[in-house]
DNA sequence: GGCATGATGGCCT
DNA sequence: GGCCATCATGCCA
């Protein structure tokens, strides 16, 4: 994961065909395939840390590769990956996920819905998948939550839009998902 | 201490 | 396509 520690935009890219690995309390194995990323950094008007540390970003401004799990719009919990050096304040929030295992587990979580609507969004993966403020800062290389691989979507099967739901920095084209993906949350132009 | 504001999703029309 | 639940955070007073 060393590709984690340069810029937000390359990490997005990058982390596009990882697979995200998660072992819930009980023992079972939940995995997908990243599709979809966006990309964020200090410089970023739309990113949770453009003003700033505080307490709540602060995973952002620590090392790279750890989780910053925030609660979306007093609903949904949304996973990122943290990228940079320490003190940058970059991440990458995860979008949508191809399910591999354990999708019978996905869909009890998500309240028997199946198919793509498992984890075709961040809210939707982060319940999928189980992610809570207890997977705050955690090591991304280590269990109950890995990200492994990476770096293995060609180029041209990378389309590059603008972000879904910022008001600012709205035209910066920083979301990147697989292009012949089902699982992507919306296709086209967001 | 109070209040406006979302990196959303689900349900209704 | 539109509406709105729901709440932690952060900025302001």
């Amino acid at each position: 994961m060393t590709r984690l520690r340069g810029d937000a935009v390359s990490a997005a890219r990058w982390l596009l065909g990882a697979r995200l690995v998660r072992e819930l309390p009980d023992g079972t194995r939940l995995s997908g395939v990243i599709v979809e990323t966006e990309a964020y950094d200090q410089e970023d008007p739309a990113s949770h840390t453009y003003r700033g540390p505080t307490q709540r970003n602060a995973a952002m401004f620590g090392p790279a590769g750890h989780a910053y799990v925030y609660l979306s719009y007093g609903v949904h919990w949304c996973l990122n990956v943290t990228v940079g050096p320490v003190g940058f304040g970059a991440g990458v929030l995860l979008r949508a996920l191809e399910p591999l295992e354990g999708t019978d587990v996905m869909e009890r979580l998500r309240g028997g819905r199946k198919g793509r609507l498992l984890t075709n969004g961040p809210g939707k993966l982060g319940q999928a998948l189980a992610v809570t403020s207890e997977l705050y800062g955690h090591d991304l290389a280590l269990p109950p939550l890995q990200v492994a691989g990476g770096g293995s979507v060609p180029e041209e099967d990378v389309v590059t839009t603008t972000r879904i739901g910022v008001n600012r920095g709205a035209d910066a084209l920083r979301r990147f998902y697989v292009r012949d993906s089902l699982w992507v949350s919306r296709r086209v132009h967001g």
